[in-house]
DNA sequence: CCACTCCTGCGT
DNA sequence: ACGCAGGAGTGG
């Protein structure tokens, strides 16, 4: 369900929460995330210490004064929030892990494709790290041109080669829409077909909606919430997500809807070229 | 490139 | 009952 900038809310709104907090035993009730987790496997960070909170892409990690840490990735439906301790668990309610301070960090998610793994080290942290491509939320001038070059290598369609979080990190369904309309650039062209300043524009497009969102703290259109459970605002400002037949906002023309990569995409035929 | 998989919930 | 959903991996 998220994508950079929902996880980007998420980590700002749960460090406050969890900065400075002693972990406590780690609960894990149920094993079958994308990659299994027992209570077993977490136990390491008891007693530990959480020192800073990161994101790449929609990967999130918590440090802890060892090294250690958590990664977590919310896949679909994944939500990372911090309760009272003996507040009743919500559905789906998968990893419990108390807190020095009454509460406790839980992580909950209805459909289980995400993650929370341990890490032993800052090494293993980074290593996954590493398989993302550049953030698209601060694409400095290496960044761009990691990209760039990605994007130009591949002959893919622009949409698919947007979701591939090796070439940016943090871009999912609804922002590759929207990064590609305010780009104007159709979901159908190819990276390899791009002049200079096609290339330009798609990538500080990308950029410029996903900080829009994060300053509207996240897109929630079903169940996306932050660690406090209150939901973003950035929905009403969609260009062509999940707009189909709608007009669109800067032509009139109606917005389009088509199956891309087994994922709708969404376009203004006479906006995008 | 494409199809298909993991899983649950919601709207039509 | 069916299609669809913010992700990501695999195998052809």
């Amino acid at each position: 369900m998220p994508e950079g900038p929902e996880v980007e809310t998420v980590r700002r709104s749960l460090a406050p929460l969890l900065v400075g907090r002693m972990f406590g035993r780690p609960v894990v009730s149920r094993q079958g995330l994308r990659t299994p987790t027992t209570s077993q496997r977490l136990r390491p960070l008891e007693g530990r210490t959480v020192s800073a909170l990161g994101r790449h892409g929609k990967l999130l990690w918590i440090d802890v004064d060892d090294g250690q840490g958590l990664l977590v990735r919310l896949g679909m439906t994944g939500r990372v929030v911090v309760v009272a301790q003996g507040t009743a668990p919500a559905l789906h309610t998968h990893v419990r892990i108390p807190l020095d301070d009454g509460r406790e960090l839980r992580y909950v998610d209805a459909r289980r494709f995400g993650e929370v793994v341990r890490f032993a080290n800052r090494g293993e942290r980074d290593a996954a790290r590493a398989r993302l491509g550049p953030d698209g939320l601060m694409l400095d001038d290496e960044g761009r041109s990691r990209a760039a070059s990605r994007l130009r290598a591949t002959g893919r369609s622009l949409k698919d080669a947007l979701l591939d979080q090796a070439v940016i990190a943090g871009v999912g369904n609804i922002y590759a829409a929207e990064a590609l309309f305010l780009a104007r650039l159709s979901p159908f062209r190819s990276g390899s077909g791009l002049d200079d300043d096609e290339l330009a524009r798609l990538l500080t497009a990308v950029q410029d909606v996903l900080q829009a969102s994060v300053a509207r703290r996240g897109t929630s259109f079903s169940d996306y919430v932050d660690a406090l459970g209150a939901r973003g605002d950035n929905l009403a400002h969609l260009q062509v997500f999940q707009r189909a037949g709608e007009p669109c906002r800067a032509c009139g023309h109606g917005v389009q809807r088509a199956v891309q990569g087994q994922r709708s995409t969404f376009w203004c035929p006479r906006c995008q070229r």
